[in-house]
DNA sequence: ATCGTTTATCGTAGATTAACGATTGGAGGG
DNA sequence: CCCTCCAATCGTTAATCTACGATAAACGAT
């Protein structure tokens, strides 16, 4: 059981609440959310340790077929954190260091 | 998110063969999950302005209803992040500054 | 032109999320 | 004891996610 907090108004904070209309805010759980699976955690790692653009090893890489891994290769585009470059009839992914860097930054300064 | 508390429930032992390829993908996926909604990142960053505990005041700084903003709750408590004391008929809530930082030390070390 | 390789997309099924109103339970005050 | 206030939970709905196989599209090579 939570001990009784007899001092008055000891524990929350009764100042005015004025949170501003954060755009930041939608853009971090931008961010987040495209790190929100273990896959995609894995695939961007990949990419940041060979730091040149794999392919359909990131297929070979990872449990998941080859479909799904699109997909999820699909959401990590959308968010900017990697980009793909057409090579023939492969593509190469890298990551995209300023965004990932604006998800280091926002993550850091909360 | 893949990670759910699935967890078998059989007497017989199911070793788990395949050990966490990477655990700290889990445990990153999961975090960034957490963050993976703007009203999530406003609860964490009001939390964070005013240091102390804040109740139902969350409620009022977000457009949602009363129970939606529970169920956040539910799941930045259930992440880690942060924590509710009762106290009296209201509830406190505050940031788990250890879970926190390991969200900001696996996101930096990306 | 056709084949084989590589990747994206389609279609689907099941699970999960997000949102809400309504209800329940607990703590305190009268 | 009754009533109010606060927060959590229930039950529901609509939307989204994850996964897969199957298919289509693009490309180089034969």
């Amino acid at each position: 059981m939570a001990a009784k907090r007899k001092l008055p108004e000891m524990c929350c904070d009764v100042s005015p609440v004025k949170l501003p209309p954060d755009e930041t805010a939608e853009t971090l759980a931008e961010l987040a959310w495209a790190m929100a699976h273990p896959a995609r955690v894995r695939i961007v790692r990949l990419l940041l340790n060979r730091k040149a653009c794999v392919c359909g090893e990131i297929v070979d890489s990872l449990p998941l077929a080859q479909s799904t891994v699109s997909q999820h290769l699909k959401i990590l585009k959308q968010s900017g954190l990697i980009q793909g470059d057409v090579d023939g009839p492969k593509v190469c992914y890298c990551i995209n260091p300023p965004r990932l860097q604006e998800l280091k930054r926002l993550i850091a300064s909360l």
